[in-house]
DNA sequence: GTGAAAGCGCTAACAA
DNA sequence: TTGTTAGCGCTTTCAC
């Protein structure tokens, strides 16, 4: 013994003792329910005070069956896109009364499965699984056990999941369309390995938002490669060194990419955006607010997707049959890349 | 009633009533204590398995006194900072079979409390305190109760606080003494924003180093500012174009005032790292990797810091006396940006 | 208006 | 070797 005082947290019965009253009508005073006489529950509420006395979840848990806890499991270490998603799922559910346990399971099955055990021994009511990109994934096994399961930026094979998703395709869209609103039409594609799902549906997205406007889209206007700067800059010399029609507007795939892009056309003298305008995806502030110019991007709104995945949590968790794969609409931030245009506010 | 099938989780009495056996029985059983025949103690293990039986934590918490849990309560929103620590905070913790609670307070005060009025009613074993910059902060209000709080990456008045941080001077003196083991001489400091105690820190480490190894250290040669690639640019306008003798080393405050630098020497032609060394600090691996070239950097080792302070909460869970202040070291990582040198691997 | 007691799921001390 | 039971802290009938 290292001469610890524990302070034992008071118990409702100390404050029965304390207040010369039952149990029973401590909990009625302090949950103001039953019928009391305001003196005494008065009284009793002064002496919990004095005790600094706060019921135990614990027991209160065990007691009503539900623990007001959700977990939360990720495949990426808190990386860059599960940060403000776990940050509005926690904003949400706080509100709400409710804690969230952090789990980090990083792409390994088998932590995984000990943090589902973990999980399902607290209790908790809910559980969110996240992922470093929206690929689908294997199921979280969940034995036995009715938790609701709902993936966020995620999905899985199991038709009966519940998934929300960023909306890539209307967001790819979208920047599209802004750059063939700025007048461009000879406008590119730049971005990352295709065999990501958010790669061919941001391309879809793209040649979608062509077609409706009758803009050509030449085949090798569409570039994939890697999510890096490096990859900007090298797309760079296959759209401009060739002695065919040069781009006047590119959409990339993601900011470092546009950052790459943006550098690159500096270092060739091709000023953005009175030549080439310029949008990305991500919104990656840091990034966006650091390019010269600063960076037209689309928001994927993860924050608000974590608030939503905490509604939608909350609502499973209250017995709703929610399924299915749903998309939330992604934003266009608008800096100084692209050039005038109409002053394109942010546009939900 | 939604038609929700409710599968209520086994309890150990369902096991016991399966099994034939008594409550006890069962316990003894799973829990692998006192005597049972073998074969008792299989067939309940059997039937504990076949119902799915997972013990009830909240129970179990209940009766023994603590619950396995751990609360974060950030002021940072999940920031770059703050991720590292709490990933390595929750690898060290879960581990331990703790869970970990994640609250963000964002800089609210009543927020703040709120969180820790859950986590205590939730009867968490200890909470930790992180911040988005290590400067000292108002003391965690803790009412009554006597739950190790630890500061990480933060600290605060009360002296009786543990509180857990980089060494900043010592990670500046390293990327100083580099410099100069590479053979720079007239080596800048270009830093952040001077009321940050990381700042200071810095600032004290580099003129250490440059006393130690008799450089000089002209006044001109430290410029205070933001923390972004902008002020980089700007401050290389001033330590460059006056007609005084220009710096071949520059000891950057952060990665992105190193990009500012590497990115402005570039467009006056002068190349990194032949003419002038550069060092950055914070490793921000998306940032170093990407300037041209890649950055020697000052790792601030916030992972294991995290570990480091789930070990250390441990040990004051367990009823150790810690406090004070505790300064981690830093690490130097030797990229493109000082040129040759010895080949200096990452030294602790 | 207030008190007494059952019960939430589990462990541990004690009986049998 | 196995069963019984008190008790962890709380809410909620049901008596008084």
């Amino acid at each position: 013994m290292t001469g610890k005082i524990i302070h034992k947290p008071a118990t409702i019965r100390d404050v029965a003792r304390l207040a010369k009253v039952s149990i029973g009508t401590v909990s009625k005073a302090l949950n103001d329910s039953g019928k009391l006489k305001p003196e005494t529950r008065a009284r009793v509420i002064a002496e919990a005070k004095k005790l600094g006395f706060r019921p135990n979840d614990l027991a209160l848990s065990l007691h009503r069956g539900h623990s007001l806890t959700v977990g939360v499991i990720t495949t990426d270490s808190f990386g860059r896109f599960t940060m403000p998603i776990v940050e509005g799922l926690e904003a949400q559910l706080s509100d709400g009364g409710i804690s969230v346990f952090l789990c980090n399971a990083t792409d390994d099955r088998e932590r995984e499965a000990r943090h589902v055990e973990s999980l399902l021994g607290k209790r908790v009511d809910g559980i969110v699984v996240t992922a470093r990109r929206s690929d689908r994934r294997p199921a979280l096994q969940v034995p036995v056990s009715r938790v609701p399961v709902l993936y966020a930026f995620s999905q899985t094979d199991d038709p009966d999941a519940l998934s929300l998703l960023p909306d890539d395709e209307g967001g790819a869209r979208r920047a599209t369309e802004h750059l063939i609103a700025v007048g461009r039409r000879r406008i590119a594609h730049v971005t990352g390995p295709e065999h990501f799902e958010a790669v061919q549906l941001r391309r879809d997205g793209y040649r979608a938002a062509l077609k409706a406007a009758r803009v050509p889209a030449p085949a090798g206007y569409f570039l994939a490669g890697a999510w890096s700067e490096a990859w900007g800059r090298e797309a760079l010399d296959r759209l401009f060194v060739r002695g065919r029609s040069v781009p006047d507007g590119i959409f990339c795939g993601n900011d470092q990419i546009a950052r790459g892009i943006i550098d690159g056309l500096r270092e060739r003298g091709i000023t953005v955006p009175d030549a080439v305008s310029i949008v990305g995806f991500d919104n990656w502030e840091i990034i966006a607010a650091a390019t010269r110019p600063p960076l037209t991007s689309i928001d994927m709104n993860l924050k608000e997707l974590g608030r939503e995945a905490g509604r939608r949590l909350l609502e499973r968790i209250a017995g709703a049959r929610l399924r299915g794969v749903h998309r939330l609409p992604c934003s266009l931030i608008v800096r100084e890349s692209c050039g005038a245009g109409r002053p394109d506010r942010r546009e939900t």
